[in-house]
DNA sequence: CATGCTGTACGAAGTCATTCGTTGAGGGGT
DNA sequence: ACCCCTCAACGAATGACTTCGTACAGCATG
């Protein structure tokens, strides 16, 4: 038995997270690229980078190429995919499952430009459209 | 100095959260109240409850009164506050800052009553007015 | 072949969140 | 006065996340 259910990926942690951020970012990326884009910076050490990509893989939130000698490590989970996720949570946990409040704060306290409104706006006119 | 700035009170855990969410509902709770809102159906003992309240206390997140024999707690944090807080967080971690990209998807993959579009996009309308 | 560089593997330590068992204090009822 | 119930306090155990030190392998250069 080595298969895993992709439904079961466990939620990342705040660090697994910044590195999966930057595994979408580039497509793929080896432990250095991962730590020069994230830990070098504030004298992060390269082995914490790896210990942290090693346990995503053992997670199965990242797969791995070792044909080379540096690992290249690709993004099990979609971007959308785990923006939907964290945002079912914190609807659930925070928002008393209401998704409309949780946009109304966040359009309320938030800045947004006038672009991005218009945008939203568009995808409400869709909504209303469809749910007719 | 026994005063401690409002700003830097930590984020809630999610028992904590969940704790808080009791006291926002009710007003204000007894370790009791908050032991059957949320452990007693699932066999959570008395005193787990007791001692994640008291690391709250000892947090600041919520005081206490214990001019009776069962303390009565009440959140000191506002539950308005605490959402803008996970929402910043969220935006900042998984939207990439961008609080209207979490919009479109929260519009677009959690469901909104046709009330509740209509409330958003009234919400719209004042936003474009106000950034004329 | 020795040295140095770049990489993975592994385990230990520290911190934090959560859960629970035990203890002792305070009152109320008998 | 004595027993019982409810309560707060405290410490211990567990488990997850994070960080880092050390060890070792492969490879190139002198």
């Amino acid at each position: 038995m080595t298969t895993r259910r992709v439904s079961e990926l466990p939620k990342p942690t705040e660090a697994e997270l910044a590195i999966l951020g930057v595994l979408w970012d580039r497509g793929s990326g080896t432990v250095r690229d991962v730590h020069e884009a994230l830990y070098a910076h504030d004298g992060g050490g390269y082995t914490t980078a790896l210990k942290l990509m090693q346990v995503m893989h053992a997670k199965g939130l990242v797969e791995r190429d070792d044909s080379q000698r540096a690992h290249v490590f690709r993004a099990v989970v979609s971007k959308e995919r785990t923006q939907n996720r964290f945002l079912s949570d914190i609807v659930e946990r925070v928002f008393d499952g209401s998704a409309s409040q949780l946009v109304l704060h966040a359009l309320g306290s938030q800045s947004a430009s006038r672009e991005e409104l218009k945008e939203i706006r568009q995808l409400l006119n869709r909504l209303d459209r469809e749910s007719k």
